[in-house]
DNA sequence: GTTATTTGTTGATATATATCAACGCATACT
DNA sequence: AGTATGCGTTGATATATATCAACAAATAAC
């Protein structure tokens, strides 16, 4: 059970009159987590669909090496993995707080009966699916097709928050080693592109920064 | 301009009235491909909604190296690149035909209002957007988790089609070059997982490759 | 403020895969 | 038939990145 209140709060059920949000917080409940908790491991059955409120989750898969290969970073406020919801397949990877975090979670048989029909949720519904095929071409594009040196000119382009992170965790992101990482960071600054300022870059030749990944 | 018959044998439309139909055979064209030609370039802006209705479609990325790098084989029915339809952005990848082909081209803006809302459609539209997100998730599987040798064993456990494949094709499916996959075919005949018969291998130990990838 | 722990850096080496080059074996051409 | 053209194989070498190890720098703990 969850407040109404909160749940108009939310772009998906913006629209929705307040006898749907009432029916809407009767099959919903509000579940709280703390940094490093997992949400979901994959292979999991998914039993509600789940919409992150609070905190950053990010969504992995682990290699043969037991390396974890960071899939996503979602941010409030997403709806989580809802392919596997409504597929009815198991997780195709694991979930776990970044920081503390809250979701909630949606019984997601009634909710398809009496929500996904009305055109606004519907349009809510593939915004989110298309958004999330997008991220995924930018996954495998970043990942594939582009080299360590340019996923990190892309990645500090295109996130301002990257260079404020710490170095381990931003090698995760783009699937590479901390050392590599280091070198590829050493190599930007000889070349005048990024300069150390405390202790974190900062960008200087943004330009020449794009074109190592165009 | 599309024949009404042709449109009632796509799943999509199953459930559509005679008279809904004709309204979508209003707003939507047939177009023929011969094998290698392109359906649209990376970059192109998305005018229609397109079904692939015959042949094999490629959808694939170019890297700095000017490899082509497959994201996805389409066979029939699909649709193709409803995300970048459906979110106006341009195409994320280059699409060609391998074989001879046909698509349906459909007035996105004409069907959003008038057939996006019936919700059969929508649920087929879902549908079609979840399978994507899965198949997006295995292609990072495989190319991202896996190494060369977990690649060509998943890969032919679970395609029956790709040993009997050219293997310049099969090394591109796999993103390797084709020394790497004779190598590995190599490997896994000398292991007995595989045996040459004639001039292609058939599976011997299909168990030993799923051990190798799983 | 000193010590302990984590995080980042650097160099040496290992490893997987790509690249380059040569060649054998098909299939198609005429 | 013979010759051309493309596909597949093999070996030698190059390249990018990971791994390992040592250390430096920063942050946290006491």
């Amino acid at each position: 059970m969850q407040s109404v209140n909160e749940l108009r709060d939310i772009k998906f059920f913006e629209n929705l009159s307040q006898e749907e949000l009432d029916q809407l917080a009767t099959i919903s409940r509000k579940r709280r987590f703390s940094k490093g908790e997992v949400l979901f491991y994959e292979k999991d059955e998914p039993r509600f669909l789940t919409l992150l409120t609070d905190g950053i989750l990010k969504v992995y898969k682990t290699d043969p090496k037991n390396n974890e290969i960071v899939l996503h970073r979602f941010n409030p406020k997403s709806l989580i993995a809802e392919m596997a919801v409504f597929e009815g397949v198991p997780y195709p990877a694991s979930a776990a707080f970044e920081t503390d975090g809250t979701v909630i979670e949606i019984d997601f048989i009634k909710f398809k009966e009496n929500f996904l029909c009305s055109p606004d949720i519907a349009f809510a519904f593939f915004k989110s699916l298309t958004q999330k095929i997008k991220y995924l071409e930018d996954v495998i594009a970043l990942n594939i097709v582009l080299d360590s040196t340019a996923r990190v000119a892309k990645y500090i382009c295109e996130n301002e928050d990257a260079l404020q992170m710490k170095h381990n965790q931003l090698a995760q992101y783009l699937h590479m080693t901390p050392e590599t990482l280091s070198r590829v960071f050493k190599k930007f600054a000889k070349l005048g592109f990024i300069e150390k300022e405390g202790s974190s870059y900062t960008i200087k030749n943004h330009e020449a920064l794009t074109i190592l990944f165009e």
